[in-house]
DNA sequence: ATGCAAACTTGAATCGATTCATATCATATC
DNA sequence: GATATGATATGAATCGATTCAAGTTTGCAT
């Protein structure tokens, strides 16, 4: 034992052992040293330096404290994903702002893992989830509810028995659709968002558009559906098509919405990144946005390529979304359903129809 | 006992006896099913599903395997830094691909927490560290080193007994500043990043040039010296100015730059965030670039801004960065000190001196 | 001296799982 | 029929701390 070679780890008790006291007052000395005399803490923590102790050993900790001082933003998505999407960086960024006030840390899960990966809301140490839904919610939903640990849940729309934080969504698209009938626009058409994660993408008719289960794809159509049915557009008559949020499918729709004839003059894209394929594709095509068409994309997220010209969109507070829902999980917010505000953002790529 | 209105969680221990079945055999269904019968594996599966069990509890599991399936990025400074540094994300996104195909998780974690903070490389439970040393990273070194788990310094320069990964700096500011004297240039000016973390901007003399503490800037100022010397250029006669790599020292640094008589054809930023804000405030003056100055950037890092000319710069593989470390602590990659190549990349801000 | 409250310590229980050396049992081999 | 073999199952030890009721000291006023 005296010369034992091998390198053992120190643990709490060993100190304790060393100092002489118990291993509840070595376990008070580094969590509530004001309750230790200061002679014995003194004696402690020399113990404790005088063996290489290195301090309560968190795993330890975490399984009698029930603490992990860590949310973890969730996805239905890899970790890359979420860390190369703007959006999810911007929420994560605001999450972040949250957990630097409470001193905790913030972390990246799939909602599920493949192969043997030990990672996924099912196994992370973490004290509550921030549910990104960028889908149907249920699914996160369900998962984050079986796991039995707290959790907020963002863009989910309302859902009972849960916090959420989201925008509204469809008084924000109302304000989209209008500026552009305001610029006197009356053929425009739809870049919409996945209805139904089926991978089915295209030209979308009235059946289709009632399959939609995400909530902010929902909304968004209804408020750009209320908005031109104000202005008096025919709703039934503006071509709507769907994309995944990436280029193909972007091309794909724009290629069969520029054979229309007469071509619109406007087009609504219910993202930015939506948008902003939009404006590539068209400028191959030799079209200029928006000397051509006006294109308003959603969300005011920054353009990762710097091109093209500034887009008029609807700003949503991401990392407002982040840091409610952190606050929420960390019990800085009253949690809730709360609704943060969005506001319409004039730059250039909107102008009056000719 | 049995009418225990109480909700409690149930434990494996509970399942097993349920099951009427050792506890390791219960623990062996969940982590190891292919060493259990059939029928008691299904025995055990229904008992837990009777019971509501929500599968090993992951602090239990932690404690005793030793194995969080998580690893942090740890830089100096707040978790938001770290989210919001376009350095830091592509850092994190590089991790994040390596987690991928490991199955483990990735967080951010400060090196350490003010107040009553829980969270920091003391405290974090994970398997190991990616060290993002944006200044001296003896401080970070010593921190991991104490922590006593597995780490990988970033962007520290080569250290004896660790893993390392990085770029060949110096060979790459000497590419960029080869880059503009073969323009032509031979007034040319760098804007630096910090010397050492004590607050000192502005112009800097050839004694606080030799203090240069951290690896990257001492390695792009050695570049850019033995660039601008092979080209005959006056090495120190060339102005240096220090900055915080922020607006207002960029915008100090240029006002002193600028008077002096005859300005500088070209700049050399150790940064594309330098260079962009140095653009910014040439802009605001009414110089152009690259029509009144030449500008070179390093990183390249996209513009939040997405505004001003596409910089020359020289790129780095940032996200392959992560990867690389990421893997050294999964075991995906061979540990060592890895350099790994950058280029420069000619796009508008530069032009031939006149 | 005595009484009492306040301050400090202790010890044992507990958090929830994993691990591995050993025991059991049925089958296959000679 | 005896023995070796492989597949399964067991049980106790262990990972490293936190917590709290109960016990012991100390300090102070009377």
């Amino acid at each position: 034992m005296l010369n034992d070679v091998i390198m053992m780890t120190i643990r709490l008790a060993d100190v304790a052992r060393a100092a002489g006291v118990s291993q509840g007052t070595a376990s008070n000395v580094f969590n509530r040293p004001e309750q230790v005399s200061t002679a014995l803490r003194e004696r402690v923590l020399a113990a404790a330096a005088r063996l290489g102790y290195l301090g309560p050993a968190p795993a330890g900790r975490a399984l009698r404290s029930g603490k992990a001082h860590l949310i973890a933003l969730v996805a239905e998505a890899d970790v890359v994903y979420v860390l190369t999407d703007p959006f999810c960086q911007r929420l994560l960024a605001g999450i972040g702002a949250a957990c630097d006030v409470a001193g905790s840390g913030v972390a990246v899960v799939p909602a599920v893992t493949g192969g043997g990966g030990r990672w996924s809301m099912e196994t992370a140490i973490a004290d509550g989830f921030v549910l990104f839904c960028n889908d149907e919610p249920e699914r996160l939903l369900a998962l984050a509810t079986r796991r039995g640990l707290p959790f907020v849940a963002v863009d989910s729309g309302p859902v009972v028995g849960a916090s959420t934080v989201r925008i509204d969504d469809r008084a924000a698209a109302f304000a989209a659709a209008t500026h552009l009938t305001a610029l006197g626009h009356r053929r425009v058409a739809v870049l919409s968002l996945e209805l139904a994660p089926d991978g089915r993408f295209g030209s979308v008719d009235a059946t289709r558009m009632a399959q939609a289960r995400h909530a902010v794809t929902r909304d968004r159509l209804a408020g750009y559906r209320d908005a031109l049915a104000a202005a008096s557009v025919d709703w039934p008559s503006v071509p709507v098509y769907e994309t995944a949020n990436d280029r193909g499918t972007v091309d794909a729709a724009l290629g069969s919405l520029l054979s229309n004839d007469p071509r619109p003059t406007a087009l609504i894209a219910m993202s930015d990144v939506i948008a902003r394929h939009a404006i590539r594709h068209l400028a191959g095509l030799g079209l200029s946005v928006p000397g051509d068409l006006s294109i308003i994309g959603f969300d005011d997220v920054p353009d990762p390529m710097g091109a093209g010209p500034p887009l008029t969109t609807i700003r949503q507070p991401i990392e407002a979304k982040g840091e409610v829902a952190g606050g929420m999980l960390l019990g800085l917010v009253e949690p809730g359903d709360v609704v943060l505000p969005a506001e319409l953002v004039v730059r250039g790529s909107t102008e009056r129809a000719r």
